[in-house]
DNA sequence: GTTTGTACTAACCTAATGGTTCGTAACGTA
DNA sequence: TACGTTACGAACCATTAGGTTAGTACAAAC
């Protein structure tokens, strides 16, 4: 019995796509710093706020990994106390329905 | 001015919900492992020769959590040489429509 | 009688992830 | 003059994820 009748039912583009959407989303916090910005523009310190748990090394390694993938970006101003602000792009916000759905899987295997 | 107008947006049970989510689609190849499967029953050998990249130890370990975590199911005949046959459970069956959406989070970004 | 196939386990190693602590600039406030 | 505030960077460490290699039982095929 050969492999001939084991159709690889993911498309080479298929794969990369879903390599990419798990760049975005996996990580412990990523995820979560998403959903905290939505639709919102937010200031790091607030961030670091909303999201207690993390640390403020992670919080910036985070951010910085979801700007190059394009997830989000940010406006630094020249001000003294420095403001930096955080706001999802065109393409975040495009996902973020997609990635809100997500909680309803946490939550089919959380029932009793 | 404190944090009062800081509301945090996600309640406990939509966090914990999340973290689940998390648990069963974070890592390099569950998604690809329950992807391969879908509706279908397949054999542990099978599923290897459909992802040929992922290690034999590797499978086995994913398989076992995903398991563990209630997705999957598998059942062991008691012949030689050995069969043992995995499938996604009831659970896991109901999530998968909202998993494969996930494909469309990576072309958006792939998207010149 | 040696090889092949199956579904694993065990021992070991490396790279990545996440975390802790400390330090920085320049201003406003006490 | 000392201190708090903001958004980071640097150095360092622990844990985990993922990978490599070898070995197991036992029947069937060559």
């Amino acid at each position: 019995m050969d492999d001939q009748n084991l159709k690889q039912t993911l498309t080479p583009s298929t794969q990369s796509a879903l390599k990419k959407t798990l760049d975005i989303i996996c990580g412990k916090w990523r995820l979560f710093i998403i959903f905290q910005l939505g639709t919102e523009t937010r200031r790091y310190g607030e961030l670091r706020r909303m999201i207690p748990d993390i640390s403020e090394k992670v919080l910036i390694q985070e951010l910085k990994a979801l700007i190059e993938l394009g997830v989000l970006e940010k406006k630094s101003f020249n001000e003294v106390p420095p403001r930096v602000e955080y706001n999802l792009t065109a393409r975040g916000l495009k996902v973020l329905p997609t990635l809100y759905q997500l909680t309803s899987v946490g939550e089919v295997f959380l029932e009793p």
